[in-house]
DNA sequence: CCTACTTTCGCAACGCTGTTGCCAAAGTGC
DNA sequence: GCACTTTGGCAACAGCGTTGCGAAAGTAGG
């Protein structure tokens, strides 16, 4: 809890980490660094030059003068570091290699039984991943190593395309980020208290980490660019949320947060499987299943304006393979509702956005690499 | 945005002023505080000398020897500084002076007319406060100035009873918290855009916060000693929720967060003021007024356990006037609602407690004093 | 082409942070 | 009374961002 001079040193790093990735191919001159982190100029090229020696950063020519020196333009070297993100669905596997910029250069995809059994499953992820960093990096898997703090990116670890910073697995049901353990895997009891993590980490030789698939599409979409405070709201086979509130997902102390699709909305109304009476999910799915998305969308409308109030976030995002058969008439039935409901209480700053979440099917693959790449921009959880 | 060492050391300094708050009279000794903080005991005992040159911390006494050197025991010294906490309702006004430790020492009470007008009451909360103070610490206000960082507790801010710090205004109805505008207090139009907090500001001499009546609870509570996460629920005239996430009040990006009285639990419900169907506020408010406070529990326990599964929270507190007069109706009727959901979902961690919240009716105004003083303990925003 | 000026950015010295090594102080136990 | 344990302060230290200053690299005007 307290802060030191390495915590002050990662700190920095991270946050000029960040800018450098917001920056993209276009870069950032360092006294715009300065600018935007509060640090002097000095300060900014100090922390840039230990990014240039190990590999992170690089210089990309120049931006025109505007009367003086003209300012250099650095950016961030995506290659000097990937990360995997696996996606484990009922029915499917995905798994994505990213590099430090978040962008996908290899992906591998196949069909999967859950119920197969922990070690079946686990030999086909440890399979999959290893022939993806095996044909995306130019070597396997057990050599590489970890990744401790900054000190990890000397001229050992680094090799063919750089460093493999580790795995991210995302998956629905209860679970426990923090140790990296499964509680309950909705209709596969087999995998309850299945510790994933210790297991896949031995298995493979690197970092892993687990989370749920909300809220790793919520932390992919964060850093790939929706700041501040949203919710992702998820309708597939069932319904979920991953809320990120002032840039960091938050997951509650038990990892339980985003249980949205059983908010009650109908007292004493259709019964859920859950147990309980009138929940988002029971009478949004059954009003998919009746071939009326525009009701569907007016209760996950009602869902969505109630988070919202609650949590005075900035903006909704919709995804799941569900929403993306009618993408636009579960956005605007949404719309809809917040827009009456700010109509009427007259909400400061206007109506919350809605839209329909970016990237598609894999956007959870890719948060799944962002457990890994986020915390070096500054995204984790410390 | 980013760190330097100044932000280092006040940081660590609120985090050992924090912790020597939690131990009361008892006290800590240093080579605690250095286990809670991380530190080393020897950084410890640089910020601690710094505190006590300060005058807001002192030795007390030592402990029993466990084979070598006593420790020694500090503990906080509360008379260091106050802060004033008011609270503003619609038909009363309560202002109390608290010490450091945020015990109250002083308390004014009075009839208000929130309608009479922004002037008049502005008087009449700067008469009474500055009647407090004066009483209270044997001063006026004026000659006192504020306080800027650290360096404001020398030796000429320390006067009679000691620094004050400032005022915090608490009062229901939409504001801005971060520049202390009022946007609409229901049933008060002439109050819209009345920037309270400069007028007060001016009138008084002494730094000014404004905040939601619920989330001056909320803070009050969690530096009372409700850690982690958890949302106070306020049923009085109307319903509103203050939410306290990993600690930090949470207020959203307009101060908007927490609007709990208008989740709609009930499609096509009855119509609420607010003009939307099946709020949890007409719900349970038309249920107190025919006489049925199970139903009202019922209701505002389905509200509560939506909110407890979103945002997976620690602890559901109650307060309010409604509450208070059937504590235990409320409390047990929310619990069975929390205990049922859990029950049939089987949530891990067991159900979320159920707690009539401690402080009666002063929670509100102590919480307001906690604008100023929980900044000190690194409660506040920054 | 040369001079004057502006702007960027690195080197060196600095102040301040927490850390480390060491030792005095203050107890207990035999 | 001696040996030992534990606490906590003093002094030297390493590392952080900051400050002062000057070199580098452009533009603008004669």
């Amino acid at each position: 809890m307290g802060a030191n001079l390495g915590a002050v040193r990662s700190h920095n790093t991270a946050l000029v980490l960040g800018l450098l990735r917001e920056a993209g191919a276009e870069g950032v001159s360092r006294l715009e660094l300065a600018e935007r982190t509060g640090l002097t100029p000095q300060a900014v090229s100090k922390i840039t030059a230990r990014l240039r020696e190990a590999g992170l950063a690089a210089e990309a020519g120049r931006r025109a003068s505007t009367g003086g020196k003209p300012r250099t333009v650095l950016r961030l070297v995506p290659e000097a570091g990937h990360a995997v993100g696996v996606h484990l669905d009922r029915d499917e596997l995905r798994v994505v290699l990213a590099d430090l910029d978040g962008a996908v250069v290899g992906e591998r995809r196949t069909g999967l039984d859950l119920g197969a059994g922990a070690e079946t499953v686990l030999g086909m992820v440890a399979g999959v991943v290893d022939g993806l960093v095996r044909d995306g990096l130019g070597l396997g898997l057990g050599g590489l190593g970890g990744f401790g703090g900054f000190g990890g990116f000397g001229e050992k670890g680094r090799a063919g395309g750089g460093t493999l910073l580790g795995v991210g697995v995302a998956l629905p049901g209860p679970l426990d980020h923090a140790r990296g353990v499964l509680h309950r895997v909705t209709g596969f009891p087999e995998w309850d208290g299945f510790p994933l993590r210790e297991a896949l980490g031995q298995r493979l030789g690197v970092p892993v980490v687990v989370d749920k698939d909300t809220n790793a599409a919520a932390l992919g979409l964060s850093v790939g660019g929706e700041g501040g405070s949203f919710a992702y709201l998820h309708l597939g086979t069932g319904l979920g949320a991953g809320l990120v509130i002032g840039g960091r997902v938050h997951r509650g102390a038990r990892t339980g947060a985003g249980e949205f699709g059983h908010q009650v909305i109908q007292l004493d109304g259709p019964l859920c499987e859950c147990g309980n009476r009138g929940c988002v999910e029971v009478l949004c799915l059954t009003a998919v299943g009746r071939g009326e998305p525009g009701e569907a969308a007016r209760v996950l409308g009602v869902g969505a304006a109630n988070l919202a109030g609650l949590l005075d976030i900035d903006v909704v995002l919709l995804g799941g393979r569900t929403i993306a058969r009618a993408p636009e008439v579960f956005a605007a039935g949404v719309r809809e509702v917040l827009e009456a409901r700010s109509r009427r209480e007259g909400v400061l700053g206007g109506t919350v956005p809605v839209r329909v979440a970016a990237g598609g099917e894999r956007v959870v693959a890719e948060g799944a690499a962002q457990l890994l790449l986020g915390p070096l921009f500054g995204r984790g959880d410390a």
